[in-house]
DNA sequence: GTCACCGTCGTACCCCGGTACTACCCCGGG
DNA sequence: CCCGGGGTAGTACCGGGGTACGACGGTGAC
């Protein structure tokens, strides 16, 4: 019998996740946490065999948890569930320890078995993210392949360096210095010099115009 | 017996929601739908009570295929769910015809009081929404039956008049409030009042937004 | 070793953008 | 005739955006 803690901020989610659990007749559900804080505590009482955890939550985030959780030396496995598939969470979340990573919107049966692999010592990866986690640790490895092909973007962007290139993307989404910081987990202070840079760059005068250039170079592509 | 599609992106998101509904015995799931094209389409053949519906879907979102549901005539309630208590969402929502909101985070005996409210004919709307809609639409808020379909544009732009569109169409050249007022002879509170307007109706929280919208819409289109 | 670049974070400051009102004029329709 | 919608304009306020600094760790080039 697999035992689960469920760890996310939102009740409803819990719910569905527990029903699922508890419709499988090889696995339970040890508890529910509504935060990291909560999650790290129910842990060291519980010893649940995997921890299902959410990363956006109120108080201690669930990558701080997946942390605290896994240097506990307790043999629970950590497996997060991210949100969007780009997250930048999930870099963090592989070096926090934990054993997998799924986007929120798997099938049912895709995180059934994704538990269960975690819960058997493997690790599973979310086939949407293994392919951004194998570029992101391409140079880690024995790096035999082939030179990673080159962005090739438009003239009036190639001064920008990846970073700055991605922050102009979520810019490109319409998200605020705020939401950039929060999940890119970075600061307000960052985004803004990022921000800053991007539009010395470009010359463009504000964000308006930055984003406007991000469509108009394709880096951003309408919906 | 209540009959209830469930409309969200998310497969786990669905999958509680059935769970919970499907415990209670005056209460069943006509069916699921995963973006808002399918959520219009069955609604048209199953005619449920009540479509819950989740906002950001890929592809049709949640806005636009309550307006589609609300303007055929069905009567079909449709309860929207939002993830996060930004009231943009709502107020769009609320203009589409919706019967009511709710936060995605609400204890799950609120939101089966809630689909019983709305399947009843009242209409519900979040605690902590209702404050910011009832401020919002203070003096509009007579308005119980169905607009008048507005053609010619694309249906997040219908609303909108003219002159309105003409200044979105400017803020999609990246020009500020200054700017469109000397061009266009207008005072700079004249053109705030625009763009204010602007934004309350199409949803978008700021003047990015707004200009992403532009481009998505092809109002303005790519250099 | 040194240096340049990148990414990160901070503080302080100013201004534009956005909101919340109120108000007036013009026009077409009931 | 009055009423409503659209367009115009004003004031007051505040928060986020943008600028201008300075600072520090890591990394790759020379």
């Amino acid at each position: 019998m697999t035992t689960v803690l469920i760890v996310d901020d939102q009740p409803m989610q819990r719910f569905g996740f527990r029903m699922l659990l508890e419709s499988q007749d090889d696995m339970t559900v040890a508890g529910e946490a509504g935060n990291g804080s909560e999650a790290v505590r129910m842990t060291a009482e519980l010893h649940p065999d995997v921890v299902l955890m959410d990363i956006r939550m109120p108080g201690l985030d669930g990558i701080e948890a997946t942390r605290r959780i896994v240097a506990s030396g307790d043999r629970t496995r950590v497996l997060i569930l991210t949100t969007f598939d780009l997250d930048e969470y999930a870099y963090d979340g592989l070096r926090a320890g934990a054993s997998g990573f799924l986007i929120k919107d798997a099938l049912p049966e895709e995180l059934l078995s994704g538990i269960r692999a975690v819960a058997s010592g493997d690790a599973v990866v979310a086939p949407s993210l293994t392919r951004r986690l194998l570029d992101a640790y391409a140079d880690h490895l024995p790096a035999a392949g082939s030179a990673p092909a080159a962005p090739a973007t438009h003239p009036r962007l190639a001064s920008l360096t990846d970073r700055e290139r991605e922050i102009l993307t979520v810019m490109g989404q319409g998200w605020t210095n705020a939401e950039i910081s929060a999940r890119l987990h970075l600061a307000e202070s960052t985004v803004k010099t990022h921000v800053g840079r991007i539009l010395a760059k470009t010359g463009a005068r504000d964000r308006v115009q930055a984003v406007i250039l991000a469509y108009d170079t394709k880096l951003v592509t309408p919906a």
